[in-house]
DNA sequence: GTCTATAGCGAGATAGAC
DNA sequence: GTCTATCTCGCTATAGAC
């Protein structure tokens, strides 16, 4: 947004010491909540330094930039995610089962990281386009994950491709957590309560069942015909 | 039409003139871009003058302060959007039939403001709480709209109360446009051209009227059991 | 109404003592 | 490694000429 000075050479990678000082840890301890709670745009390195207790030139020291702090803090979230969801994908079963136990570890793994709803939504909401590749390597790794589970059921093309599902799929389960302090007021029940959490996960393990029903059924029908 | 309701009281010490010179207009329009493309935090009242081709201080002269110029700019959509959709959910035809009316309405709405979904998503995103009322009322209509247009096919709590089926379904709605920019690098396709949102819509219509068919089933089933 | 000029603040970042 | 002090910049907002 404003001033990109730096960065032009990779001076200040071989400067920066080792991540995992007890101090850095600190600082990205305290950047990962605040981040969470107000978004990248509303976090300076004073509201990180204060709540982390250490001074405001440590950050620089440790991580360089602002933005280089930034990435390590989503990096961090990326990696965890990656695995927690290679680990869900993996192992065999009905198609059924395969698919309900995906989207239980992608609802675990949202429930164990509040913040990450959030802080995703808000990387891609602005895409600086500077965070945008590694938003899209997230992203794509995600995508070749579901569309191998279902390469068998679906079109490679068109309105019924892993594409779409994809999107919707993951639309179901990151906008509850996205949009849950607005739902709080609509409706006469707090969206983060276990009792509702519990809830959404039934709606979408049904939703997803009623999708593949439906696929299976269309695949077998589309068989007969030819 | 865009018939301004008249602000018969003024008790607003609003020192404001009029929102209606062509001025003024100018500058909503330069603010409504450039809040879409960059997201709020990424705008400056200078980006603004410049875009608009006015002075930067004539934006103080009629909106008041940044904030006030950013909400009349949300108000606008708003009110769009409220008004494109409650239109959409009038009128009468079978369950399937509104469904499909409903929701080729909402989708038209985003394609003719395609910087709406990104906009809305950065508010509910950070939530400054302070425009959250607003973010609220508007989802509220929403929600309510389609509450009552599924009153006799779903529970009133639950799994399967309309609550579940809005974030569903809005969801699946928006966050393909919101998505829009990440996913053209992950897929081999444009997700913003004319043939993949002709695409998307034919997705979701797919999946609206799975859901609802199979809700039928169920509500028959239930009513065989009774 | 529309401009120029500038006040005043808070941000990111650096220098250098210890 | 960790701190204090400070530099520089862009931003919102205002004062005041025309």
């Amino acid at each position: 947004m404003t001033q990109v000075k730096q960065e032009a050479t990779n001076f200040h990678r071989s400067k920066t010491p080792v991540e995992t000082s007890a101090r850095a840890l600190q600082i990205l301890a305290a950047a990962d909540e605040l981040l969470a709670e107000r978004g990248p745009d509303h976090v300076s390195m004073r509201d990180i330094a204060e709540r982390a207790g250490v001074n405001k030139a440590l950050i620089f020291y440790y991580f360089g930039s602002r933005t280089q702090l930034f990435e390590k803090v989503l990096e961090r979230y990326y990696r965890s995610h990656a695995k927690a969801l290679t680990t869900a994908f993996s192992g065999g079963g009905s198609i059924h089962d395969r698919v309900r136990r995906a989207i239980d570890a992608y609802l675990d793994f949202m429930d164990q990281n509040h913040l990450f709803a959030r802080l995703v939504m808000q990387e891609v909401a602005h895409h600086d386009d500077g965070k945008l590749p590694q938003i899209r390597a997230n992203m794509q790794q995600l995508y070749e994950l579901m569309r191998d589970e279902f390469t068998d059921l679906l079109p490679k093309e068109g309105p019924m491709s892993a594409k779409h599902f994809f999107v919707t799929l993951s639309a179901c389960v990151i906008n509850y957590y996205t949009y849950a302090k607005v739902l709080r007021g609509v409706w006469n029940a707090d969206p983060s309560s276990p009792e509702m959490l519990r809830e959404r996960r039934a709606h979408v393990q049904w939703l997803a069942e009623t999708i593949t029903t439906r696929l299976i059924q269309d695949a077998l029908a589309h068989r007969v015909q030819a």
